[in-house]
DNA sequence: TTGCTCCTCACGTCACGTGAGGTGGC
DNA sequence: TTGCTCCTCACGTCACGTGAGGTGGC
């Protein structure tokens, strides 16, 4: 038989069964007179079993063990370490499904976020902004964009654990009646504040308002910044103005005031 | 931000994050005096958005696309198609799962063929012939190995369609009270005829007990070779011996005149 | 001086797919 | 001559991991 031959008979390309050769898995048959691979059927019947093999998803590494045989690897003990990695593959998979589930359905009621996907806390909050927003005249202020930027950050930053304790306060907080509106209200008020100095007399007023809005559980998770926070934080800031940030920082420090 | 901030904070490697910059979906922060890279909020907020799609396992292209935003591919469009592809891999390792269950259940009960993964039909068929092998005195016949071997060639060769048929076929065939133990007394005689020329008058008693055998089903299948059929089966018969594979052609031969 | 972080290449992963450039028998 | 099969390199795939060899601030 020639190469074409025997791939064609049991199922593979003929560029796997050259690679079974240079692997070693499959020995070189001899040569025909014009340098043609002349195989037999001993080696359909071992080709055969390397293709059972590997459609099982046994790596060409193990299929060396396997048939190798005499030595520590046998099959069962292969097919069993298989098993188990197929299965968190399909758990893995699993959980992707379900994540694109929620996107996919945000998606075809046209309220797939711009800052692509967030889970779906984040999501029904920006949902939930982008309603409060329509009802507003009027362009949405430049704040709230920034709002959700940092929101969706915190929401891939933030470990696991802690994640759904956050969100479930801000969510709470966006649902309270009128808490939206406020919200808007305050970024409309931040906006005003584009391009002014520091002393900007609404400064001291605005920070006020912003921590008033924010709940006690919020004040007591703040604790003192260490240096690498208070370097994140003013690099943060950088992107707004003097005003806009000292709003920011003013009200951070009352809100770890009302902690004590 | 330096490197390794960036990314422990996003939760990615800085490998990643180079690579990244390699394939231009972050842009090249600016450096500082020593040549470090200095991150920005803008960045972590990038990149984080890069983590989200990729850990839904959008690929980096599609991240491209996405990013890009304004033509073509939304990420609606993506996700659908993720979707799809995830579904059909979902699939895949199911049905390698189920064959694996099988496969894990007879190497449990100790029943794993050595010819290596093979068919639920075949491996049945395998398990009864260890079964008779056990219960008969002595080594068992070489003959019988040999007819595993072109059986799991066999299960492997033949298109999905007409597996079953033939497999159940043989199956019936094995089940025939005393059927196996018939079986076995042919690779027994068989293996008498390891070293004799082909006209040694065991021959045609042989070939008729085994044309006999065969049901009329096969009788039927076995049309008139082509060329490359007749190559092939001069490839298996040269592993036998001059009588062995008179024997398998005076059968064929017999079978013939029977289907007409 | 030691330890940590950063820098830039550049090879390796996994099972082949896909040309590139050439030969041999119908 | 054309068409098919075969031959041997050798690069490409995908998302980085992993050294290698070197620098800069504590």
């Amino acid at each position: 038989m020639r190469i074409g031959e025997i791939a064609a008979l049991v199922g593979v390309s003929t560029r796997a069964v050259r690679h079974y050769h240079h692997l070693g898995l499959l020995p070189e048959p001899v040569r025909l007179a014009n340098g043609y691979r002349d195989y037999t059927t001993r080696d359909a019947v071992l080709l055969a079993r390397i293709r059972r093999l590997t459609e099982l998803g046994v790596g060409l590494d193990e299929v060396r063990d396997v048939l190798a045989e005499d030595a520590g690897r046998d099959l069962a003990e292969v097919l069993e370490e298989l098993d188990a990695d197929l299965g968190r593959q399909e758990a893995r998979i699993r959980t992707r499904r379900e994540r694109l589930a929620d996107l996919l359905e945000r998606a075809r009621a046209g309220r797939l976020p711009a800052e692509g996907p967030v889970s779906p806390w984040v999501a029904d909050l920006f949902a939930a902004m982008a309603e409060t927003s329509a009802a507003l005249p009027g362009p949405e202020p430049a704040m709230a964009a920034v709002d959700r930027e940092m929101l969706a950050l915190l929401d891939t930053v933030v470990p696991e654990e802690e994640r759904e304790a956050i969100m479930s306060t801000v969510t709470h907080l966006a649902r309270m009646p009128g808490g939206m509106e406020r919200a808007y209200e305050l970024y409309r008020r931040m906006d005003e504040l584009a391009g002014t100095p520091a002393d900007d007399p609404r400064v001291e007023e605005l920070a006020r308002v912003l921590s008033d809005s924010l709940p006690d559980e919020l004040a007591v998770r703040i604790g003192e910044p260490d240096a690498a926070e208070e370097a994140r934080l003013d690099g943060f800031l950088s992107d707004l103005s003097p005003a806009q940030s000292a709003v920011v920082r003013r009200a951070l420090h009352l809100l770890r005031e009302r902690a004590r």
